[in-house]
DNA sequence: CCCAACATTTTACAAATGTTAAAAAATGAA
DNA sequence: TTCATTTTTTAACATTTGTAAAATGTTGGG
């Protein structure tokens, strides 16, 4: 387990010693595309790291999805708001592909922060990075229009753009799939 | 000092022992409004938390500012991309009012998360609530229209409604001064 | 009190995006 | 392959928001 976390990029913050502590908490799981590994209104006991596939965080609302975030292979997915709050959240997670993930109990991770300095430090990295890049994608979305949008999302994550559905695309940039085919049909 | 950290929300969740050590390291400073503690353009030595007074994060582009931020009494004041990167971010905060801060030096912190368990959960729930937050923010640009946004904003934050310039009110909710004018003029 | 600087609102018009519905294209199972 | 289902695109039109500029309102120093 220990040599499959280190392929890792975010496991490779952690020492051999706090590498092998979480190696002997991690259980590697597979499960299919369509699958919702976390749902909103349940408080999930579980953390995943993705080993291979994709997945996305959505939010439900009357008429509509939004997709706020997208995980590929290294990305951390699991429910800030289970976690900090111990309450039902606004986060679903869905499989948008068979995926295989490490699994750790969220209980356990939790001891092992409160019990673990190195490990602490490196839950805060998660957050912070995560904190980061939601923060640039929110000024995004004042600076930039929807084409220099897409553009950047095309630039910096061509391989999602192959394999995710134009929809959740769209609601992950803040417009409507109509708006995004026509962004799109001037590249042709 | 320690006696005024306790009457920081975000302070309470720490230990005595971890209070003091911390207050070791704090100085209370005062700043003139207008005064720019955070820089783009720099890596900046402090972590702040405001006492009183009222601050906000802004990012600069070609045309425009955006304040994606506002910090009242008891929130933290800090760029995570120096703190995180070690690099000049694009993060820059500004007082909008004659304020009183708690500083610490961002090494010392830094230097108190690797040596000390409590305080490294402690940052940890820092950034993990500020994601949660910020997520939030994100998805309601999607849900909600610019009317609503800014009815939620004088509801949850009345104050800064009285004591902030519209303009910036209206870059953080996502919308021009001229829309912002528009929202405000059905309720008269 | 008055003026200058700055903030806010208003107006007219332009551009971007949303809505609804239908057509076309792609996908997957039998 | 073929058919049914789902996804994506296109079209026409409505609505929202942006832009630029002028008008009005506010504030603080002299």
């Amino acid at each position: 387990m220990q040599e499959k976390l280190k392929n890792i990029e975010i496991f490779s913050l952690l020492s051999e010693d706090a590498l092998s502590l979480l190696a002997l908490h991690c259980k590697l799981v597979n499960h299919k595309k369509g699958t919702v590994l976390i749902h909103a209104e349940k408080v999930e006991p579980y953390f995943y790291i993705l080993e291979s596939g994709i997945a996305r965080a959505y939010s439900d609302g009357e008429n509509q999805q939004i997709t706020f975030w997208f995980g590929q292979a290294g990305d951390v997915l699991f429910s800030y708001n289970s976690y900090i709050n111990n309450k039902p959240g606004y986060e679903n997670i869905e499989l948008l592909e068979d995926s295989t993930l490490f699994q750790i109990n969220l209980n356990t991770l939790l001891k092992l922060y409160s019990e673990h300095l190195e490990l602490a430090n490196w839950g805060r990295k998660i957050a912070e990075r995560e904190l980061i890049a939601t923060e640039k994608r929110l000024i995004d979305r004042s600076f930039k229009d929807a084409t220099e949008r897409y553009q950047d999302f095309i630039n910096q994550q061509p391989e999602l753009v192959k394999k995710v559905a134009l929809k959740h695309i769209a609601s992950y940039l803040g417009v409507t799939q109509v708006t995004l085919s026509r962004i799109r049909a001037v590249y042709k």
